[in-house]
RNA sequence: GGCGGCGUGGCCGAGUGGCUUAGGCAAGGGCCUGCAAAGCCCUGUACGCGGGUUCGAUUCCCGCCGCCGCCUCCA
């Protein structure tokens, strides 16, 4: 395996070794649900969909874990706004997100735990760093002291007397810039006990904690949005090392999802919902949409950009169908080809590795015009072979093509307006033909003439 | 103010010191076809602006302009 992963925190281009041979550990950012998930929610865990598939593909064991941050400010605050508990709420959201994962195709997390599940951790690693002088407890919160931690800023590039105040200013804070561990009960807000009073999970502890729980002192990879790198994982890197542990070897980052020049929030009001988009776009055709630009890139949220990857990822899938129907059944290849492995051993290069399996299908596409039906099946076993990794291979998505009682009996009538079509044609008749062609059309049903005989699709909409 | 990134042909989107300079979408021409659709073939000579380095820069360096992210919760 030669697979090289940028790293954020040195700045290039390294060679991935697992920690522990055989297997990659990976610890991803999820989300804070307090509200529905967006499609930058979805890029990123697409990311790590794809990184997991294609370390699998290379015979590791991958264990991945997607943390639920299921407490924090907001929602305490939307919870009360709506007057329900405030873990009524995020479980409402931690459900969404989980099916919208599972409806662009995630394979489930290994785990996917709960800050508040978490707290005897927390506090375990709370008093490692008390006992080495690099945490503080103050008027029922706990502290990181970041003058204590020379390497703070090591993986943002930031320099400690450049950034900007630091968390909220408090009561028995060293330095405006420390962060926060532990937050101190509040009245009317949940609470936890601990050995320096009751409180909540600070939002960089708990990351620290779980990927210790799960993965161990020292794991593969930590993966999360573009704009969690400061002061989120610069923090858990702190607390981490500080405490001792190595932490992660790999710091992966995604770009994030922009809406006509801004970043998509729900502040700005401009956030594009998995919801609102599963409306009017096959899951698989969103998902192809998001993973065919580099991860690292931000990209630009429009419908007609979308619009142009459902017409290409339309023409793969139709080459994998049609010569399924005209040949034999597609099997899933086995080898993905040497351009497509290179492409994707490149800091996982989704683009590089989608203009391969274009070429393949062009490949293909030219075996089946020239009648080379052992060429055009290895090609379209190739292909699939390729777009499982991505997650897209065709015929693992659910799709109209399924065999169903209403379809049979519609195949049925269709059958025999095509019949009458054909004898039509035979006939030299045009205007029947294509009277019944124009009548299926407006029922819904495309008519296309192939060396096989006449073709039909259900169009959309 | 500090840190990071971006500006590529009609659009999306890769990439590279010079070599056949991705891939997709759209467009034009051709083949095929009764027509249509699909497919195949051909066509586009692009890299924000100004300098510099170099035999040669879109690719390296400097400056400028524009845009975006982070430094407060954020995938």
């Amino acid at each position: 395996m030669s697979l090289h992963l940028f790293d954020t925190a040195s700045r290039s281009v390294r060679e991935f070794h697992p920690v522990r041979s055989g297997t990659a550990s990976i610890y991803v950012c999820g989300p804070t649900p307090q509200g529905p998930p967006h499609i930058g929610h979805m890029r990123s865990a697409l990311n790590y969909d794809v990184l997991r598939r294609w370390l699998t593909h290379h015979g590791l064991a991958v264990t991945l874990v997607r943390n639920v941050t299921d407490v924090d400010d907001k929602i305490l605050r939307k919870a009360d706004e709506h007057d329900q508990p405030w873990w009524a709420w995020s479980a409402r959201y931690e459900r969404e997100f989980e099916a919208a994962y599972e409806t662009l195709g995630c394979l489930p997390a290994s785990i996917a735990p709960r800050a508040t599940g978490h707290v005897t951790q927390m506090v375990e690693l709370m008093q490692r760093l008390i006992d080495g002088g690099h945490a503080y407890a103050a008027a029922g919160d706990v502290y990181f002291d970041v003058r204590s931690w020379p390497k703070y800023g090591e993986l943002s590039g930031q320099r400690l007397d450049e950034v900007q105040q630091g968390e909220s200013a408090a009561e028995g804070k060293k330095d405006p810039r420390d962060f926060t561990l532990w937050k101190g009960a509040r009245p009317g807000e949940p609470s936890w006990p601990t050995p320096w009073g009751p409180g909540r999970p600070g939002w960089h502890l708990e990351c620290s904690a779980m990927a210790l729980t799960y993965l161990g002192d020292e794991f593969d990879i930590h993966g999360g949005g573009h704009d969690l790198v400061f002061p989120h994982h610069e923090n858990e890197l702190a607390q981490s090392r500080a405490a001792g542990d190595p932490f992660a070897r790999f710091w992966m980052h995604n770009g994030l999802v922009g809406i006509a020049g801004e970043k998509m929030a729900k502040s700005l009001g401009n956030v594009v919902s998995i919801p609102s988009l599963t409306e009017k776009y096959r899951p698989q055709e969103l998902r192809y949409h998001l993973v065919a630009p580099h991860y690292r890139s931000t990209i630009e949220f429009s419908s007609s950009a979308l619009d142009e990857s459902v017409r290409a990822y339309e023409r793969i899938e139709s080459f994998v169908q049609r010569v399924g129907a005209r040949v034999a059944a597609v099997p899933l290849g086995s080898s993905v080809g040497a351009e497509f492995t290179a492409a994707l051993d490149d800091d996982l290069g989704t683009p590089a590795a989608l203009a391969a399996v274009h070429n393949t299908v062009r490949q293909g596409f030219t075996a089946l015009d020239g009648g080379d039906d052992h060429g055009a099946l290895a090609a379209a076993s190739t292909v699939r072979a390729q777009l499982d990794v991505l997650g897209l291979d065709p015929l693992a998505w659910p799709n109209s093509t399924e065999d169903s009682a209403a379809r049979t009996a519609l195949g049925a009538l269709v059958s025999e307006l095509l019949e009458q079509r054909q004898q039509a044609r035979a006939a030299r008749d045009f205007a029947t033909a294509d009277a019944v062609r124009n009548r299926l059309l407006a029922a819904g049903i495309a008519v296309e003439d192939t060396p096989d005989g006449p073709h039909w699709t259900l169009t959309d909409g």
